[in-house]
DNA sequence: ATGTCC
């Protein structure tokens, strides 16, 4: 037996090393060169069948290997193209969101994809992106902060009822921002979150537990929020009457729990797609019948219901102080993966950073911190898989915004709107934020806007460099 | 988004 004829067997290097020590073994057990091609031909056609043991089971091991690499590539290539998607509000939407979602709809699991108006550049799938997939979840396309949200509490009472340094000081006694901030443990605050059992289910989900235990019911840093504003409701809905209501708006997230949960199962989908083109690694993907994408599904989910919590803490906190019961509440997530039936297929759609809108639905599209926010109901566009924009999105990125921007200005466009800011930094100026008018008006058949909200006193973190 | 590597 020699080297030429394993070649002709279509062996390569390492496979052949392993035939040729099996084959010198076969030989010395007395078999003739025939038999052992015979026998390493079957060993060729079903490796599995040798894995488990005997003289063949090391050059099966290597066949088996080689065979899920092939397997893998394969399945982590790239479409050529890109698959068709809509975009609404083109005009406001730079290059490089398009670049991003073009790639995302070039995934061999896509089917389908959205562009919502406030879109811009993020990791993996642009910031107002939507893209539905079968049989897969992509962390990066839920995002860093999983279940991202909104809320809004209307309060049983007259806007100007409220003074100005009374409603600064409830924030700052009742909200606490800024990354890493967590509660004391006499002051930790309580969730049914928290009880729940899924926390066990999970090593990741256990060894978390404490982090979100001290930090439920804080604010985050970054473009996160609580505000008082004045609630404009122009016709009866929600169960009101139409009027003006003092309300409390918050944008919040997942804290510090849902930022570790992301960053382990990106690199597990990682893993998983160790072949992926380079400019889509980001955008790795985890198949849902394996039981690594159940586990991100599980504790996505709880990311989600953990930061609706920590929502509901800091309104309660704050509809206590003032000594009311919220008339009505609202409240969405939009940094979050959803089952979602597509074209009479059962995907999983992605919105990263893109309000859920179907028919009927209601959600908030805020502005920015002197901006106004709306509350809305979904149309339930097909084509936008029932979804619309999260914000006013990003015109300048942080950086941008730091150099170009100016604390006078961003004072003044404070000032002739009568906002009272607490904290904030330069980089979530207002004039960094595309004009929250011409966003809704690029969406105006993805949502119906029912009220809007005017901030009064904002409280956020203190930036890199404050305001 | 997050104490920016559990």
């Amino acid at each position: 037996m020699n080297g030429k004829h394993l070649v002709k067997l279509g062996l390569e290097k390492k496979a052949i090393a392993l035939a040729q020590t099996a084959a010198t073994q076969r030989e010395t057990a007395g078999l003739t060169r025939d038999d052992i091609l015979n026998e390493l031909r079957a060993v060729q056609q079903n490796p599995a069948a040798y894995a488990a043991g005997g003289v063949y089971a090391p050059l099966a091991a290597e066949l088996l290997a080689q065979q899920a690499t092939v397997d893998a590539r394969k399945g982590s290539e790239l479409r050529a193209q890109p698959l068709p998607y809509p975009t609404w509000g083109a005009d406001l939407i730079d290059p490089g969101a398009h670049r991003q979602m073009d790639v995302a709809m070039r995934l061999p699991i896509s089917r389908a994809g959205a562009l919502m108006p406030d879109a811009h550049v993020g990791y993996g799938l642009p910031i107002g992106g939507v893209l539905a997939t079968e049989n897969a979840v992509i962390p990066y396309g839920v995002g860093v902060d999983i279940g991202c949200s909104m809320m809004l509490s209307i309060l049983p009472i007259q806007p100007d009822a409220l003074r100005t340094d009374e409603a600064t000081t409830l924030l700052l006694k009742h909200t606490r921002f800024g990354a890493g901030v967590a509660f004391e443990k006499r002051d930790r605050q309580d969730h049914e979150v928290l009880h729940e059992s899924t926390w066990q289910d999970q090593p990741i989900l256990r060894h978390l537990f404490d982090k979100a235990a001290t930090q439920i019911g804080t604010s985050g840093s970054g473009n996160h929020f609580v505000e008082f504003g004045t609630l404009t409701l122009p016709t009866a809905d929600l169960g009101l009457d139409p009027g003006e209501y003092l309300a409390v708006l918050s944008h919040s997230g997942s804290r510090g729990f849902g930022a570790q949960v992301a960053g382990h199962f990106t690199a597990l989908a990682e893993r998983h797609h160790p072949t992926l083109a380079p400019e889509a690694k980001k955008l790795a993907w985890l198949p849902l019948d394996h039981e690594d994408g159940q586990a991100y599904w599980q504790a996505m989910n709880l990311a989600g219901r953990y930061a609706l919590a920590n929502h509901h803490l800091i309104h309660t906190r704050l509809a206590r102080a003032l000594n009311v019961t919220p008339l009505a509440q609202v409240s969405n997530s939009h940094n979050l993966a959803w089952k979602q039936t597509v074209n009479g297929q059962d995907l999983i759609v992605h919105r990263k950073g893109a309000t859920p809108a179907t028919q009927g639905q209601l959600g908030l599209i805020p502005g920015s911190m002197a901006d106004p926010g709306y509350v809305i109901r979904g149309l339930g566009h097909d084509a936008a898989l029932h979804s619309a924009s999260h914000g006013a999105g990003r015109q300048l990125g942080r950086k941008a915004a730091a150099n170009t921007l100016n604390k006078k200005d961003v004072q003044a466009y404070l000032t002739q709107r009568g906002v009272t800011l607490i904290g904030g930094g330069i980089d979530e100026a207002p004039q960094a934020y595309k004009r929250i008018q011409d966003v809704i008006a690029r969406q105006t058949d993805l949502v119906n806007v029912i009220a809007s909200f005017q901030p009064r006193v904002v409280r956020m973190d203190t930036g890199s460099e404050d305001i």
